[in-house]
DNA sequence: CCCACGACCTGCTGGC
DNA sequence: TGCCAGCAGGTCGTGG
């Protein structure tokens, strides 16, 4: 589901609404996430203290009191809702793991693809951990910088588009967020990386403007994204061209065109974003 | 090494 | 109305 704006949007709702709660009670409905719940997943957080809600790339990190922390993501289809202590919750489906506090206050994990996950891990494991240890720069942060992002593009022969979606060259920039930097930049998403490179630096600009812009808004709500209080963010009512086929681009009202690349859509404006090779018609 | 693709899942939408 | 193909924000393992 989510990009580093809705995980960050996440982050900070899971901080304020269950930070000094007590986990009195732990339920697992379904052990068959990507990574499966541990058997003595249970075990390990019973009586344990939320300290704090992190976050590295697109990957939720709830610190415990104790040796470990429970490391989540979101998949594409997961969220978290933490239910207040004066309400009746009735369980819906996948619901998958539901955290029950010492104050009455609920944290149930519900992901009906099960493409996410939440496990715990030990804190000192965190660091090098499979999952963890080959991811690139968070892109808010100096380490993403225009020469680094340039550097990296150079090295590198596949679509620009891919590139920014690697999270071993940045983190947190998925679908949505890379078709609206490339339009941004004005750059085409099939052209290869290396010669995107020289666009490095304007490139560079609108990955953290846009992020930024999104997280402003409290992410970006597709079908599923809803934040901890169960509302939309409203970032998708800035989109350029993500979702937008056919619809007339918002610089030039050129048509926006839907490409699959990878296996994912690529949305972009031939007009604004052209580049010499596409412009044919395709070889037959 | 680098890159593209299929696999992993369920649910929703649009066309027939 | 019902069915089926196609599509969905991510990531990983494989194979060319």
């Amino acid at each position: 589901m989510p990009e580093l704006p809705e995980v960050e949007t996440v982050r900070r709702g899971l901080d304020t609404h269950i930070r000094g709660e007590i986990i009195v009670s732990v339920r697992v409905a379904n052990r068959t996430l990507r990574q499966p719940v541990p058997k003595e997943f249970e075990k390990r957080i019973l009586g344990q203290k939320i300290e704090a809600v992190s976050r590295r790339a697109k990957y939720l990190v709830i610190q415990l009191s104790g040796d470990d922390v429970l490391l989540s993501h979101l998949g594409m289809s997961g969220c978290f809702k933490v239910i207040p202590e004066t309400e009746q919750y009735t369980p819906v489906a996948h619901d998958h793991v539901w955290l029950c506090f010492e104050s009455g206050k609920q944290l149930i994990y519900n992901d009906p693809r099960r493409f996410g996950m939440i496990l715990p891990v030990k804190k000192l494991d965190l660091a090098q951990h499979a999952l963890l240890e080959h991811l690139g720069p968070e892109p808010l942060e100096p380490a993403f910088s225009p020469l680094y992002l340039k550097r990296m593009l150079e090295a590198r022969k596949a679509p620009v588009k891919a590139a920014i979606m690697d999270q071993e060259l940045v983190v947190g920039v998925g679908n949505i967020y890379a078709c609206e930097a490339l339009f941004k930049t004005g750059l085409n998403p099939r052209m290869p990386a290396c010669e995107a490179a020289s666009k490095a630096k304007k490139l560079h600009a609108a990955i953290v403007a846009v992020l930024r812009d999104a997280l402003a808004s409290g992410g970006s709500s597709l079908k599923d994204f809803y934040n901890i209080e169960g509302k939309t963010g409203y970032f998708q009512h800035h989109f350029a061209v993500y979702g937008r086929e056919n619809a007339p681009c918002t610089a030039c009202a050129t048509e926006i065109v839907r490409i699959t690349q990878s296996g994912r859509s690529t949305f972009f404006c031939p007009r604004c974003q052209k580049w010499p090779q596409v412009t044919g018609r395709a070889k037959k």
